[in-house]
DNA sequence: GTCTATAACAAGATAGAC
DNA sequence: GTCTATCTTGTTATAGAC
């Protein structure tokens, strides 16, 4: 019987799996889910397409596989902002880790952003459920900061807006920015350098 | 004989391909270009399918077609920025004409950052020469400026990274804005204030 | 569990009548 | 210029041997 999602595996299939969800990454981040071939993604994995079959259901499978096991790993940034921290530190703190993100997991970025940008047919539900939650629970927090007047005076979900778009930018579009920056200059790096200026200045009451 | 790209055409013929562009651009941007098929772009131009190639050689071909007539367009804003103007006016204006781009034309910036998420393989080129030189030009002036004092300093290429992340995260991930603002805000209303008071607040010397 | 072979289908493109 | 019918290829998925 072949395995569904919420099957017990043994440990040899867990591992064929993630090399699979591996190679499936690299080929779907690059080329979208129907950009994408089953032949690409066999090959990457070392397997043959039947065998690639055998531990997933569907193409569909795969990618849907993909995408629910990065969400966590995607929001836990965000997750783990800190509301009994010192505002500026949390948020610039939030700030970098996003941009750890883009510099460590640019094929999970592409991969959301093809998914979002296409409207994001497989994941909308969660989108206006758990993730607007989290959001929602956490602009109380930045809001509150704002009152008190901890940070200058800004609407918590924009911010929030503006350091996912500012931070996935590096990694979502970085075949321009390295195209604009040339070949000498390290786009990553200096992002660090200007956002941790532009959250200053914008946050700094 | 089938018209090429570069062939003259009668009135009706171009009234046709301008057709059948909007209705591609309308699929290619929501679905990408190899999700998008010719039966759903020919449904949308109300045509048949053989007689759409009657008008484009191939669907790379109106694919090409689109990004190529879109660029100029795109670049605009940024081309109309004025070394004689006043400093935060003129960055002002680009970011607010920038978000406008967004509201207006959400299609073509859904095209051109699908385009450029998956490694840009059909305008490449024309990002590193093209868009770098005029980008290295503007970011001239706009060290110049900071170098008078009369902006805060700051990098000219990651100042102009930063608002094209900014205003096209409204129309790019639209989806994810609006699950998580909910039904009765207006995103880009709401984006105006933010972005003017974001680059307000950076450009202040 | 893994393979070769192949079924089944979707999609780009063309032929040829009108 | 436009259509119906069709060719051809690429791709997902399965059958069945080992």
């Amino acid at each position: 019987m072949k395995n569904t999602s919420a099957k017990p595996r043994t440990r040899i299939q867990e591992k064929n799996r993630a090399r699979v969800q591996e190679a499936a990454l690299e080929v779907f981040s690059q080329h979208g889910f129907r950009g994408a071939t089953l032949d690409q993604i066999a090959e990457a994995a070392g397997l043959s397409k039947p065998n690639l079959l055998y531990y997933f259901a569907s193409k569909e499978d795969i990618h849907v596989t993909l995408l629910e096991g990065l969400v966590d790993t995607w929001v836990a940034p965000l997750r783990d902002l800190n509301p009994g921290g010192e505002p500026q530190v949390e948020l610039l703190k939030y700030v970098q880790r996003k941009l750890q993100m883009s510099r460590d997991f640019p094929r999970e970025s592409r991969l959301f952003a093809q998914e979002i940008v296409q409207g994001a047919p497989r994941i909308a539900d969660g989108l206006s459920t758990d993730l607007k939650a989290l959001v929602d629970e956490k602009a109380v927090v930045i809001a509150a900061w704002a009152d008190a007047g901890r940070i200058a005076p800004v609407d918590p979900h924009h911010l929030i807006f503006s350091i996912w778009a500012l931070t996935q930018h590096y990694a979502d579009f970085d075949v321009q920015v390295r195209a604009v920056l040339g070949p000498a200059r390290d786009p990553l790096l200096e992002a660090e350098v200007f956002l941790t200026t532009l959250f200053t200045r914008l946050l700094t009451p």
